[in-house]
DNA sequence: AGGTAACCGAGACGGTACGTCGAGTCTTATT
DNA sequence: AATAAGACTCGACGTACCGTCTCGGTTACCT
């Protein structure tokens, strides 16, 4: 009943992880995820192959982890999304922050490679969504909850399905490239969203 | 500015064309995108490689025509979307019929695939909306068009921004696998959307 | 009982023939026989590929051809070999020539290429040495059959063998580039060879 | 003067090494040195292709050492010329043994495929005269000028184009086919040969 | 003089092998 | 025991030519 030998992660080279971590995202940003391979990323990081078939089990998974390494040290100073009490301000302000991000060449790069394989790769899709995604659209959940409890949104809303309202199109336009992704349409789809959740008077 | 010699496309093989085709999507639906090989759509449709790449750039263009191709012939009774006056039901309507079709095996699995490649390929991407994508939002852009000049939709919203906010959040669930991809949510989203563009008495 | 169906050669362009013989050669002679290609030859002759197959079985035989008819129209004024009586001297000249014909780049490429192919190939090998090499050998055969009724040339002797002795050791060095082919080499071959077949007093 | 990476031969596979050698000389005489890839090889061997690219640059190449090879290990019990004190005896041995030799096919094959290689690449030439074409040569030179030694053979006569006289014709023969390679036509060359290296009374 | 059968240039086709790249596994020596 | 290094088998890449096969277009013979 022995699982096949599974490594002792204590005698684990933090060195090792962090220049594997260095390397997959210069890699990933220089010659996109595609032309990114495990030897380079080895080789960029001074590192024997095994280094990294021994504690992840794919090239995505690697970027997986490289990038929430960085993101949680982003996440330090969290900004989380602000309730100054007028909705439409906050979400705004938070929607193009997102924007903001999403064009930046040193975010995109990475989270593109990342969201284009969990399209295709449901265990990745997993985590990605699970670590990455899904505590972010929790913020939008309680601040449309917040907002709920101000009598600012209608009782009966769905915030789950609210924030999709929001998130979504935003999303597409970035995954698909169909338009630019700007403030402009940031705010305009905060708009419209936040019409049809507001109380019928 | 010398073109790299281009091949005589009125001598092109009918034949191999469809096999091709044929291959490639049966390939993609039975193993997936990552493990079809060109070799392998070459010697599954009887073809040789150079066929291939004398006729397409990449495995990615090759399932593009090969969708491209159905997706055309599944569209002659094209159903387009109704306009019975009532533009929720209408929506639902359509919005129902397109989360049947992301649900749907084979046409789920080329369609992905050729979603995670735009992800990270604009070249495809541009192809993809350009030709695939964008001609089905454009249906919702007269629907919605023709719900404005009958008064059930504000005169100011802007259609394009409007259809991705029924579409947007389809895609978001579709494409990560966030949530499942219901008729009860489709519903949800049409009614959330609804809200915020019909007119204010 | 048909025949495979033979070509009709009264209809054959003989400008093609040309373009290809010079073509052959040509090409042989700048990147070597093993870079030449039959598409090659029919892109630079300006031909059908199906020209070349038409009348040829491989490319060593459109090389065979090609060399023959050079061969042919330089042995219009056919030097032959001289008999002025003096075996030895008649000997050395010919030798000489031969060894500066196998040292000019012209000739050297596409013969050595023939050589080779023959070597191992018994079909072309015949044709090679019964339309190129054999020629040749019997002018050696004839002369010396001339010093043997003049008494230069022990009765015994058998003109074929003693040919080779003269012209084996020429095509070992040329063949393998064991030592340089000089002049030099060429007389004393002819000495050596000559000292065996002398009468003995 | 960046040598382009060089494998560290104290690791190489002595396994893989032997397979390759008997794989391609198994090839080479079963379906002859044309027919015979390295893809092919690569198979026999239970090998991949790339272990070959990596320790050879040619086809030609690997055969040359697996030739070798074996016939260092033929060569163990080195038979030499022997040196009965009848110069003309020992030759016929050994210029018989060389006939059966050519004659025989398990030789022939790779032996005629490296010859026509080595015709038409210097390079190849190159090792393959000085790897194991000029070692049999010298032990002519040794066993002539020991004749010489001995009064045998006129003090004048060089060694070196003595022995061309006497290998030259054979090789003549074995290599174009232009006549049978005979244990008579090896003494008759031996003979007509040492006529004229034979002092004059 | 018109019809027609061949050769001709061109090049697409189904194939085979090329030489390269990278995946994932395994071995060796080092720390 | 984990590591850096890198050789190993394997499979796919994209390219180059092979030899076969249409496809018009031009000859050149033959009614």
């Amino acid at each position: 009943m022995a699982e096949s030998k599974k490594p002792d992660s204590s005698r684990r080279s933090e060195r090792s992880r962090r220049a594997i971590y260095e390397a997959a995202l210069a890699l990933v940003g220089e010659t996109g995820y595609a032309r990114t391979t495990i030897e380079g990323i080895a080789a960029r990081a001074g590192v024997g192959k095994q280094t990294i078939y021994r504690w992840w089990p794919s090239k995505a998974a690697v970027l997986l982890e490289a990038f929430l390494d960085v993101a949680e040290q982003a996440a330090q100073g969290e900004p989380l999304i602000p309730d100054t009490g007028d909705l439409e301000a906050d979400l705004k302000l938070v929607m193009r922050a997102t924007v903001d991000e999403l064009n930046s060449p040193p975010y995109d790069a990475p989270a593109r490679a990342l969201a284009a394989e969990s399209v295709v790769d449901p265990g990745l899709a997993a985590e990605f969504v699970g670590r990455l995604l899904e505590p972010q659209l929790q913020l939008y959940v309680h601040r449309l909850r917040s907002a709920q409890d101000a009598g600012h949104v209608r009782a009966g809303v769905d915030p789950r399905i609210a924030l999709e309202l929001l998130v979504g199109p935003l999303a597409h336009r970035w995954l698909l490239r169909t338009l630019p992704l700007t403030h402009a349409y940031a705010d305009e789809v905060v708009e419209y969203a936040l019409y049809g959740l507001a109380p019928r008077p």
